[in-house]
RNA sequence: GGGCGGUUAGCUCAGUUGGUUAGAGCGCCUGCCUUACAAGCAGGAUGUCGGGGGUUCGAGUCCCUCACUGCCCA
């Protein structure tokens, strides 16, 4: 019995079901156009790799139902959609999580070696790498599971050493000694990117070096006296007066006793503690710079793991922090700590696992990246990529075009390991996609390959080319590159996707387009737009972080609220540029209008059910067609249809716009505020299925609330695709036309009569508008009157005559709306009878009860008070000979008629008062 | 220090190119178990649109300025 449904919505019972169903069924596959010519429209999109080591958190969760929404709506506009999942290796990431569980049994990985490690990598990939992707699945993500990748796969580790043999080739990549940003704990190189600054309370240390004749000192300023013993320079600004005598004099380092040059150079900076700056090319980057410079020596006083090496003497061995004290200790001792003064710096820390760097003097790879820059900025100056919103394209230029040499390579074992060999004997490095049989330059066959890795997001930046099967030009890639759309957060703005945009640029540009010509740059883009959203905070705006303990669990709130729910709220919520709030409340909310829909579901199905019984029946096969207009359908009829063209105009229009608050709320207020609370509550008027009923009339009103049901959940199928499922399976006693409602057709378009948005409100609007207000005022007169809900009352309704002909069309819509026990077309029989107007109606309520004359009429004056306030603005306006000439006709009128309004309203409010007076007097 | 945002109802947020009466959800107040739905129904209250100045016939919307606040980069 399919369209028996429990009393209350409980989305626990169905989507698990369905999340399964849609897998099994493997409704979304998209298999490989063997043609281009006739392939519909596509939508292709690529999933921002989740890191394999990764829980589904509040952030995915909203760039997934997205995408979702997204994608099911293209899928359901008719166009070949295709959304691949995958996930990202993460260099950094998964080695410490595969070394704790290492470490737990008491070895290192350096114990094991690397191969065994790799193996165990592997292993942990293999047993736990699918958990986010599983909880993908629950969310209902219409993905291609078929086309699954990991950045780790074979092919793709092919694609990834192509990439770079071939920037090589090109003279894009190179190897030397720099200064990078080193992770002591990690023991590897990060990228500039991979380092977040800290503002932290430190101490600025003046430390006083003397002349190596002994007549003079320097004292300088720094915040990291440990590095002193790598020193090879003191500089100073070469406008500074106070050491203009000094240049070019020799400083004895202390506690070395080495002798280091005073140089000028425009980097100190006079303002800053003493001028004088104390220069360790090893261990700062801007001191490596000055190096660079003035030629100057580099010496690394620290190992990797960032204790003392054997350079600085008799602090070998100790930790940073540990040779700091002592060394400061020892100035003190010997009198050259001058000052300590608090000072507030920016500290730098990795990024996973929070270890402060130390910048260190190594041999790295980089691609050179000006050139792939150049092509990144144009791409999107030009245009070929559109980022909405439109203002991140700012920050994207700002970073694209200050950007410095990408340092690729990672002392990691887990990743894609560099293509290249040291020859033992000449000590050159020959690049190749396959192992080399000899040195590319001596031909000596003793070679070694590199132990460095590459940085994950080299990978994932290859991927929107490498997943559909580059470096071969296949279908695939023919047919869905480039992609259509990117949906990230702005915090991989820069990690991703401008890689992806640099990269894309470069290595497709050689590719040509499935005709054959050449590929320009507008094609060679990974996608064409990027929509970005923002963080999910919690309730109180709070950033989401373990250590606050704020952390929302979207499975957790899943299983209280439904997945629907909660997809509904980040969608409702998700206004572009702003930040979510994730509010429980909210999903409560959410998750009342899925019981809404459900017990929509109920009400109507009872129907069928009846329908069936009395032998009255629908073909649910053609349900569509009903929503051609038909003039002679009663009011409500003709209204419910009109509005829902309307609501799915709109939702068109604002997912096109990527609005999802827009098309999430107007749906929820066509389907709750305009079908439920309106239409079912008038078309069971219709719904009589006894002996003595009009059949047509019954069969007719059934079918247009089916049509309109059905239409509606398949609007509503993007938002909350369990929920829609089940229903429609429902509705069709389990039989449906579909495999799934996510098959179906989106409504819009034409499918619906009339979408003309510019028009005015269609007749039907303005009609059912009047009712409405009528039915409310009765309302509020019932309630003001005391009538107790049951009670039916006599109403008195006089107006103007097209007024008073809806109304008297309509007459069961009030009566049964509003209780009215009858509808008397006259003036109410006793004077000063509480009464409400409207601009063409006046309606009053005949109960016994006495009327509250001193709230009544304070009331009215409130009323009154405020028509007059804007009577007075609008005549004013009005009275401006400028504003006549000026503005706009339309405006003009508008306010005109507005004017004729309020004059109405104003003498009814008065004649009202003075009944009240009259009735106050007798 | 450089750059980009935000400030609208008690809370969280919408408000398109300036144009008639500034909206929503939640919360709040009052009355209802009216059988699709109490996760509901009906009615109701609530805003000097952060302050100041300017442009304009007209400013929540554009410009300047101040205050507070968030983020990114160095």
């Amino acid at each position: 019995m399919p369209r028996e449904l429990s009393k209350a919505y409980d989305p626990t019972a169905i989507e698990a079901r369905w999340a399964e169903y849609w897998v099994r069924e493997r409704l979304f596959e998209v298999p490989t156009p063997e043609k281009l010519d006739g392939v519909p429209p596509r939508f292709t999109l690529l999933l921002p790799p989740p890191n394999v080591t990764g829980r589904l958190h509040m952030g995915h969760m909203l760039n997934q139902t997205e995408m979702d929404i997204l994608t099911r709506w293209h899928r359901m506009r008719g166009e070949l959609s295709l959304w691949v999942p995958g996930t990202d290796h993460a260099g950094i990431a998964t080695q410490m999580m595969v070394e704790r569980q290492v470490a737990k049994e008491g070895k290192t990985r350096q114990e094991l070696g690397r191969e065994a490690f790799v193996e165990r990598v592997w292993e942990w990939k293999q047993e736990y790498g699918g958990a986010i992707l599983d909880q993908m699945k629950r969310l209902g993500a219409s993905v291609d599971w078929s086309r699954e990748y990991f950045t780790m796969d074979e092919r793709l580790s092919v694609a990834v050493k192509e990439a770079f043999v071939r920037l090589y080739e090109q003279g894009l990549i190179y190897r030397g000694a720099y200064i990078v940003n080193w992770c002591p704990r990690c023991q590897t190189a990060i990228s500039d990117l991979e380092v977040v600054h800290e503002e932290q309370q430190g101490k600025l240390y003046e430390i006083r070096y003397p002349l190596v004749d002994g007549t003079d000192s320097v004292t300088i300023a720094t915040t990291r006296p440990e590095t002193m013993l790598g020193d090879v320079a003191v500089v100073v600004n070469p406008t500074d007066v106070r050491y203009l005598h000094l240049h070019g004099k020799k400083l004895r380092l202390p506690l070395t006793g080495r002798e280091i040059p005073i140089l000028p150079d425009e980097w100190a900076n006079p303002e800053f503690g003493t001028g004088a700056v104390k220069v360790t090319p090893a261990h700062d980057p801007n001191d490596f710079a000055i190096a660079e410079r003035h030629k100057l020596p580099s010496i690394v006083v620290m190992d990797e793991t960032a204790h003392m090496n054997a350079e600085a003497g008799v602090y070998a061995g100790l930790d940073r922090y540990e040779a700091r004290k002592r060394i400061l200790a020892d100035l003190e001792q010997q009198g050259l700590l001058v000052a300590v003064r608090d000072y507030v710096n920016s500290i730098g820390k990795c990024d996973r696992c929070k270890t402060v760097v130390e910048p260190r003097l190594s041999t790295q790879w980089f691609i050179k990246i000006q050139p792939l820059a150049d092509k990144a900025i144009e791409a999107v100056e030009t245009g070929a990529i559109r980022f909405m919103p439109e203002q991140y394209k700012k920050t994207y230029f700002e970073w694209m075009r200050n950007i410095h040499d990408w340092c690729i390579s990672r002392q990691l074992w887990w990743g894609h390991r560099i293509p290249a060999w040291h020859c033992a004997n000449c000590r050159e490095i020959t690049v190749a996609r396959d192992t080399p049989a000899a040195c590319s330059h001596c031909g000596n066959e003793k070679l070694t390959q590199e132990t460095d890795v590459l940085d994950t997001w080299f990978s994932s930046g290859l991927l929107p080319f490498t997943v559909f099967g580059w470096p071969a030009q296949t279908p695939d890639l023919a047919a869905f590159y480039p992609t259509q759309l990117l949906v990230t957060g702005f915090d991989i703005l820069f990690f991703w996707v401008a890689r992806m945009i640099m990269l894309g640029c470069h290595f497709m540009l050689d590719v040509p387009m499935p005709d054959g010509s050449k590929r320009m740059l507008a094609d060679a883009v990974p996608f064409r737009e990027v929509y970005i959203h923002a963080l999910v905070r919690d309730a109180d705006r709070q950033k989401m972080s373990k250590t606050k303990g704020n952390v929302i669990d979207p499975i957790e709130i899943i299983h209280q609220y439904g997945t629907d729910a909660v997809r509904f709220t980040l969608a409702s919520m998700a206004s572009p540029g702003t930040d979510i709030a994730f509010s429980e409340a909210r999903t409560e909310g959410y998750r009342a209008f899925a019981n809404k829909i459900w017990n929509a579901a109920r009400f109507i199905f009872m129907q069928m059910e009846r329908a069936k019984e009395a032998g009255v029946i629908v073909d649910l096969q053609h349900l569509g067609q009903t929503l051609a207009s038909n003039e002679h359908a009663p009011l409500e009829e003709r209204w419910i249809i009109s509005r829902f063209s309307q609501c799915s105009a709109d939702v068109n229009h604002a997912l096109a716009d990527y609005r999802f608050d827009d098309a999430a709320n107007r749906t929820y207020q066509f389907f709750w505020g305009e079908f439920c609370d309106w239409y079912l509550e008038v078309v069971k008027i219709r719904l009589d299925f006894g002996e003595t009923a009009d059949k047509v009339t019954t069969t007719t009103a059934l079918a247009t609330l089916l049509s309109v049901f059905e239409a509606s959940l398949r609007l509503l199928s993007p938002f909350m695709p369990f929920l829609t499922e089940e229903i429609w399976t429902a509705l069709y006693d389990g039989a449906p036309p579909l495999k799934s409602i996510a098959l179906s057709r989106f409504p819009g378009g034409s499918e619906v009569r009339d979408n003309d948005l510019d028009a005015k409100p269609a007749a039907v609007d303005l009609e059912m508008f009047l009712l409405k207000e009528i039915i409310a005022d009765i309302r509020n007169l019932r309630k003001e009157q005391d009538v107790p809900e049951k009670e039916a009352a006599p109403v008195f309704l006089t107006g103007a005559d097209n007024a008073i002909r809806i109304v008297q069309n309509n007459e069961e819509m009030i009566q049964r709306l509003a209780r009215a026990s009858g509808i008397s077309y006259s003036k109410p029989p006793v004077q000063g009878l509480s009464i409400r107007h409207g601009v063409n109606y006046e309606v009053a309520l005949h109960y016994e009860r006495q009327v509250d004359v001193a709230a009544e009429r304070e009331r009215l004056a409130k009323d009154l008070a405020k028509f007059e306030k804007e009577m007075e603005s609008k005549q004013k306006q009005l009275q401006n000979e400028a504003f006549l000439a000026k503005a706009p006709v339309k405006v003009v009128d508008g306010l005109r008629a507005r004017a004729d309004e309020l004059q109405s309203l104003i003498e009814k409010a008065n004649a009202a008062l003075r009944a009240l007076e009259s009735l106050e007097a007798q």
